[in-house]
DNA sequence: GTCTATATTTAGATAGAC
DNA sequence: GTCTATCTAAATATAGAC
């Protein structure tokens, strides 16, 4: 029982660290933040850090990892629902856009999810080895699922542009959970970015026709190739 | 001609620490960057970063000033063109998309400009108070800009839906300059984001079809808007 | 304008008492 | 597990000779 309470201690201990490292990272990134400050934030001392997460770059990782698989499952579950309620015909792009931004977007409605889903924005879209291998390690196996069901709901799309559309997807999710401001400056105050509901209603019918635009332009091509491949021939 | 000289070899030494810190910014932000290790990439002692720049904030700003001003005029003067090509009609939206993305993009084709379009993809995302005054400071002009051709290639489209769309356009552009290696990871190597052409060709579609989908979206939100208005007063 | 040497602060990390 | 004190390296910035 006491090993319990002490473990429960522990366990405080560590989320006041991550909390803290995560507010923090999120705000000035891996760089921008030193352990100092982040045990000022976390109210412990500077010791504990290291005690906890080993060096700076550990307690990075743990900050991603804490909340990651959950966000995943939770994407790849309700991709699996949709697809499963199109059972028969096609599903619909909308509900594959839709699966992808909102439970990403729903991170947005507390404090904690908006600290960390903007370290996402900030991960994915580095280039540094680092982060590269922390979205290759957390996000690949999610983006191929979903590269999969956008050219199921579309089979014109071929590999090739439905991974340009999942990357221009990955664009529009960047931002909306980036909360850089930039949307209330472009507006003059008028939108928000943290009006989720707003987000969502704009955001997946740009995707959604943004795939099918891609699926077009593709065909649009193809049409071209043939008929000049034909022309050659005639010629 | 002595002065001459000595003001050609002053602009070498400045011109030297600009692409030295323009290329170690764009891989690893303002914190992940020393002023030593920039010294030793430019090739120049430390101290003269300080004497031709001050501190790092004002190398970091003096980086991103130098090539800012010809590029948002490009994009301008393309919009312009594209804008004054339609005289009578609507522009096309897919005009008005192609001139935000082409000069952007193109900065790719040079080295030092695909540093330099790395850095604005960050600073434009980035959520630090340096980063939205930057942001605002260079681009705001511009955006305003487009979300009124927008708005007159899509008459539809309110202010605040042109908003929108203007955000997720944006969110494209940051992925397709940042070249994070992700489109590689994703089509396992068979779509690059150095293939200019490829990206263009993808984007333009995509966003262009994007836009015309939140004005599809918002005039359906009016319809039900105005049928169930229509049912309120018949109730 | 250039270059060397160095002042000063802050960083990540560790040692050892409790 | 926690906390204090501190080590060592690295950071930004400056002083002053040339």
């Amino acid at each position: 029982m006491r090993g319990k309470v002490v473990r429960a201690k522990s366990e405080d201990t560590r989320k006041a660290i991550l909390d803290a490292a995560e507010k923090l990272f999120s705000q000035a990134g891996f760089h921008g933040v030193s352990m100092r400050a982040i045990a000022v934030e976390a109210a412990v001392p500077q010791g504990l850090l290291h005690y906890h997460f080993g060096n700076k770059e550990g307690l990075f990782d743990a900050v991603l990892a804490r909340r990651v698989v959950p966000l995943v499952e939770r994407r790849v579950a309700l991709l699996e629902r949709r697809l499963a309620e199109a059972r028969g015909g096609r599903p619909s792009i909308e509900a594959i856009v839709d699966a992808f931004f909102r439970p990403l977007m729903e991170l947005g409605r507390e404090e904690a999810g908006i600290h960390y889903s903007r370290l996402i924005a900030m991960v994915v879209n580095a280039t540094d080895p680092r982060s590269r291998d922390l979205t290759r390690r957390y996000f690949d196996t999610m983006a191929k699922n979903y590269i999969a069901a956008i050219r199921q709901a579309l089979p014109g799309l071929d590999e090739a542009d439905a991974a340009w559309g999942y990357y221009f997807l990955m664009g529009a999710g960047i931002v909306s959970i980036a909360r850089s401001g930039r949307i209330e400056d472009l507006s003059e105050g008028a939108c928000r970015a943290d009006d989720i509901d707003a987000v969502l209603a704009r955001v997946v019918p740009y995707c959604a026709a943004g795939l099918r635009g891609i699926a077009g332009a593709a065909e649009i091509n193809a049409d071209i190739t043939r008929s000049s491949l034909g022309r050659k021939r005639h010629a």
